[in-house]
DNA sequence: CTGACTGCAAACGTTTTGCACGGTA
DNA sequence: TACCGTGCAAAACGTTTGCAGTCAG
């Protein structure tokens, strides 16, 4: 897709094709591990070492195409950043969800307590999911 | 102090000096990363192992006794449970300070939108604490 | 053609493990 | 005394690095 030629290019990122593949990986999964990224690339690129996954995902967290999402109890996910979101995992099924929430208040209300000059927010709340939910009952 | 042993014991831990000091940091501190724990430890225990630090840790987690602060690019940090609290990093110099925010109306407004069942939150905002504003400016 | 990326293997730092010894209850 | 914790050394694990060959621009 040319589409992700475009944006690799934005970010000033040479276009291989280990990387539209990680890219459509991303964009398909949402949020991915490393080693769930290394399994997937391995489908179409049997021969991707982890080093070049790790060279990958660090260089795109420099030029701020990645985001990391650190999540307790689990290892490390990936996404492409997009506008400022949260997250929700599911302490069960280790699933995770994007949440868009209106963090402007919160933003005041802790400049207002801290005077710091705040940048970035990193929010994860944890719970069960739906699906688990209804397991856990029956 | 007696109210570290009662507090050990409240969780079901063996009253070891090693363990006595750790919380002694761990009130001293407020947060505290491996590594700053191990050379705090060593002051007054210059035989303790890195394998103590970490068996402690561990099992102090294991038992909701100490809590895990992940944080972007810092180590994690380690600090007694208490009232559930919110964290400000400062990007330049590090510094952790805890925050108390009401949290109730995110925590309706994002079981509205997930539908999970929600235990916990994570949140950590990064900004520039007010002494290194000044020196930035200067 | 030049610089950047890939894959491999080795190196590195962090965390965990097994074991013998010593301390706690 | 029986169990648990400590310290040491070795092992395991995840991540990074250097290099030679290849690809992108």
């Amino acid at each position: 897709m040319s589409a992700h030629i475009d944006l690799l290019k934005k970010y000033k990122l040479t276009v291989t094709p280990q990387r539209l593949e990680i890219m459509s990986i991303l964009v398909a999964n949402g949020h991915i591990s490393i080693d769930e990224l290394y399994v997937a690339l391995k489908v179409n690129f049997p021969s991707v070492s982890l080093a070049t996954v790790y060279k990958n995902i660090n260089l795109m967290l420099e030029k701020n195409f990645l985001f990391e999402v650190q999540i307790q109890n689990k290892k490390n996910v990936y996404e492409l950043v997009k506008k400022e979101h949260s997250h929700v995992v599911c302490t069960e099924c280790k699933e995770v969800l994007d949440i868009y929430l209106n963090t402007e208040k919160l933003f005041l209300e802790v400049t207002a307590l801290s005077h710091f000059s705040l940048k970035t927010s990193s929010i994860v709340f944890n719970g069960i999911c739906e699906n688990c939910q209804k397991v856990q009952v029956s």
